[in-house]
DNA sequence: AAGTGGTCTAGACCACTTT
DNA sequence: AAGTGGTCTAGACCACTTC
């Protein structure tokens, strides 16, 4: 082993006469100087070279993804909140013992998974769903004329259930598994034109009450990660075509059978860890749903 | 002016001393043995700084887009086909002048856009439509069970036709421009399921008829990369809910009434030049729309 | 063994923001 | 002036593919 507690793997020793023009001593890289000294894993590395590797390196990851992963636990853990500055690149080059080159390409990755933002001149910011740029993110429901702004919000129910069946293995809970119910509807200019199921895991969501949901200004994401510390990261959504039934038609205050957008999203935070679904009914008469594909 | 023709613009001097070890002659770069000289415009650089900028630089464009530009221009040229091997990133750094870190970083970006395809130790491929895994990148459409597999068509009728204005506004042509108008339905397992209108600028697609669309197996896309020389690289999609109308009815073998996915899709070729209009109804009984949000 | 892309380093300078 | 991220370079070695 090397200097203490070496948790970076560095692969076949890579790197190592990479020192050409000043005689430094290149010392093997080791996390240094972080609380949570949890393992490397080098998992999800590409897809799934799960069968013992046919060359040299068995489970081979690159110092950076290291690197990512590392920073990926300081921002689950809450050391750095999201709004807050994280480390400069050099510091954190400093601290895990690497060049910062690689420092700055696991903070690329981060910032095109939208995990962390960066600021030329002023640093790297975690990223927060308290900023309008992050309103529509998941909202992908514009209107067909003038600007995108963010709907009112009309809460109809929210209680404590059990988990149906299909809700429990969406979200990976067990059937019968305590969950808060959430029923609201959304209006654009005083329009109704969202109405929305949300599935919570109540172990997650304790204390979350309809007097808080109607208090908080601003998206359910912010009270989520401000409130619960619960960040969604990354959402998977099904859309498919449907008629209003009648509960729908009465709260949308359209006919019975109009066309509806219909959409189920599960919104995951770190680890892939399945934390919310979301049924929703858009009405797509003065919206429709906005993808740019490539 | 430096030697011969020199496109690239090393802004205010850049990166000219930063040659420490070696004590080479650092040359400006110059975009050197390259067929087409065409002058680097720096735009679309970000957003629209339009306005004469505050500070020094009124066009700052760094060196690796433009040399992305540059290689962007010889796939556009077609002086690289689909499928086909670029040069690698040490000769595409010899033939711009710059350093293969360079060259890597624009070709980075390409890959991100899915312009080209990297893979190790082979080399760097221009992207085609003629592969499983780009077949369904415009096509979001999944089955709720079983795996994805690419539809049966059939053509219902081509035609060539005068552009109606909202066609015309969509594909930036002048109302009554010739244009070719396709109609076809298509078909998973046997299964009519999507009943989808397409429109193409006549000038581009000029020689496009019934027989050779029934005559090719594949992608549509491929047949226009390959027959017409047109990539499409993006495209911009809206999606609302509607009623099957008693055309769609008879051709998806539906209700009248049902409710379908409407997708309008404008896809752009490069230089953002929009090259198809697609209107397709989908029937979501047995499939839905897949989005990954993140 | 040679060639390709992929990783890593070290150092320089630029653009931007704040002090 | 100092600090941050952004660009650029040069060189080394690794992983992968092909010869």
């Amino acid at each position: 082993m090397n200097s203490a507690s070496s948790n970076l793997t560095n692969n076949a020793t890579a790197a190592s006469g990479a020192v050409s023009p000043t005689a430094g001593t290149p010392a093997t890289p080791v996390a240094a100087a972080i609380s949570t000294p949890v393992a490397v894993t080098a998992s999800s590395n590409t897809t799934a070279p799960a069968a013992p590797a046919v060359t040299a390196s068995p489970t081979f990851s690159p110092l950076y993804q290291q690197i990512k992963a590392l920073i990926t636990q300081s921002l689950q853990s809450g050391e750095w909140k999201p709004g807050e500055l994280i480390p400069s690149e050099v510091e954190l080059a400093g601290r895990f013992k690497v060049s910062q080159g690689t420092v700055r390409k696991a903070i690329d990755e981060l910032a095109a998974e939208n995990l962390v933002m960066r600021r030329q001149g002023k640093g790297t910011f975690v990223s927060t769903h308290h900023e309008a740029r992050a309103h529509f993110r998941f909202l992908r429901l514009v209107p067909d004329e003038g600007v995108p702004h963010y709907p009112e919000s009309k809460f109809i129910e929210v209680k404590r259930v059990r988990a149906p069946a299909d809700v429990a293995r969406l979200m990976e809970l067990k059937s019968g598994d305590a969950v808060i119910f959430i029923k609201r509807v959304q209006y654009f200019d005083g329009v109704p034109t969202i109405v929305e199921e949300l599935w919570l895991p109540g172990l997650i969501f304790k204390g979350l009450t309809a007097e808080r949901l109607v208090e908080y200004k601003g998206p359910m994401y912010g009270l989520f990660e401000t409130e619960f510390g619960t960040r969604m990261i990354r959402a998977s959504e099904q859309i498919r075509a449907v008629c209003a039934d009648a509960g729908a038609a009465q709260l949308l205050n359209i006919d019975l059978g109009t066309p509806l957008l219909s959409s189920e999203r599960v919104s995951f935070t770190y680890g892939d860890k399945p934390v919310e679904l979301r049924r929703g009914l858009y009405l797509t008469s003065r919206h429709h749903y906005q993808n740019e594909l490539s």
